[in-house]
DNA sequence: TAGTGTTTAAAACAAATGTTTACGATAGGA
DNA sequence: TCCTATCGTAAACATTTGTTTTAAACACTA
């Protein structure tokens, strides 16, 4: 029978939308489908029912959080095209650290990111390629332009390892870092805080980098 | 009766090692008692027997890896007291990165610490006191003496933890990483090359910190 | 040798958990 | 109204898995 889009659908979603939750907080494993049909408020035969397996469900999680869509949208950010390409990295890292500490649906994304990079799955790949290549070739030519013309492809991806290793740093080390740093924080401000600091600390390394006659843009203060 | 030190040490001994590495390669949830008795060749009930239960065996484990023992060492690097401190910090990276890629026991230690961070336990504190928290005072102090007596104490922290950020990164994202850069490699020429380049770019981030007069502090722009 | 405490071994137990089944409810169409 | 396909529900099922039990093997001692 055609379904009206109505209560048929209801239950799914339901389903899928606490998984996304579940999944991300306590991992595939320490999960249990009875978990989260009680926390849907269905029935437990429902997930095999639609999902025909708890496997297929986290798959479907994945697709879902990690899958290009209309919701999901473009992953890469929005730089501002007439800026120096200084300013941009700023924006670049700041734009990722709030997307990497938000409290809404990208949460979860990260949250399962970072499982999957300690107990990889098919998943990553998706992740890999539908969230993080986007924006790392998008830093890529940031770094590039940064660097100038005499710079290989190669420092260019070392540096933007660098770059994005100092930010996922921070969100996947979290509670290490609250130990290093106690005056540390993760809300708002302590997230634009961090930004300024990794963005001066690229820029400065960046900087070093061009050789001395080249010396050019950089908002750089003074 | 007291023991003679022999058979009745060696299960107990030969269930450690095992479990030390079950519970590194797969976490402490998708490790069964099973397959450590299994590995080991001992009895199932074994675990029990000499550790009371699977959760205990795996705080013994955390604790045997982490607890300061003579065979741990100390955690700290031997740095070279007579070099300059970037040159230190040159060395500081490099042992690092090959403590955090080694092979021998030590790798156990980071793929457990891996998972604490994602998914922490108890363990995390001991981690965090006996292996984290000494090196990475070694490092505040190399990059205060690098940044000049002006530099703040918050400073100095932000920048020692983007340091470690970048090491930490390729540990733990290295799938993720292969991904971005196909020519990374992790083996012993790979792991020096990134260490020259993760030296290079922080020195190089450290040096402008440090005010060609005085004009440092943010650079408010925008 | 008999005895005592310790270690190993096999089996059993109990709880958790993914999955399936069987049945009832509902709604839409002939 | 009756039929059928879909959905919801409760129970049952089968497997995994941590733990316990029971007894045999072993080592050492008096």
């Amino acid at each position: 029978m055609i379904t009206a889009g109505g209560v048929e659908m209801r239950t799914r979603e339901r389903i899928l939308r606490v998984a996304c939750e579940v999944f991300a907080r306590k991992g595939f494993r320490d999960t249990t489908v009875r978990a989260i049909c009680q926390k849907a408020g269905v029935n437990l035969a429902a997930v095999n029912y639609y999902f025909s397996s708890k496997k297929n469900l986290y798959e479907e999680v994945c697709k879902h959080l990690f899958g290009l869509s209309a919701e999901n949208g473009d992953p890469r950010f929005n730089l501002d095209e007439g800026c120096a390409p200084g300013e941009n990295l700023r924006i670049f890292i700041r734009d990722l650290l709030l997307s990497l500490f938000s409290h809404d649906r990208s949460h979860f994304r990260h949250m399962i990111m970072s499982r999957e990079m300690v107990d990889p799955t098919a998943a990553l790949t998706i992740v890999v390629r539908e969230l993080i290549k986007p924006r790392f070739n998008q830093l890529c030519t940031l770094v590039g332009s940064l660097l100038g013309e005499k710079a290989d492809d190669e420092l260019i991806r070392s540096c933007a390892l660098s770059i994005t290793g100092q930010c996922l740093y921070f969100r996947f080390a979290q509670p290490v870092v609250l130990k290093l740093n106690p005056r540390q924080t993760f809300d708002r401000r302590g997230i634009e805080k961090l930004a300024r600091h990794i963005a001066e600390f690229s820029l400065n390394a960046l900087a070093r980098f061009v050789p001395a006659d080249k010396e050019n843009k950089k908002c750089k203060e003074k």
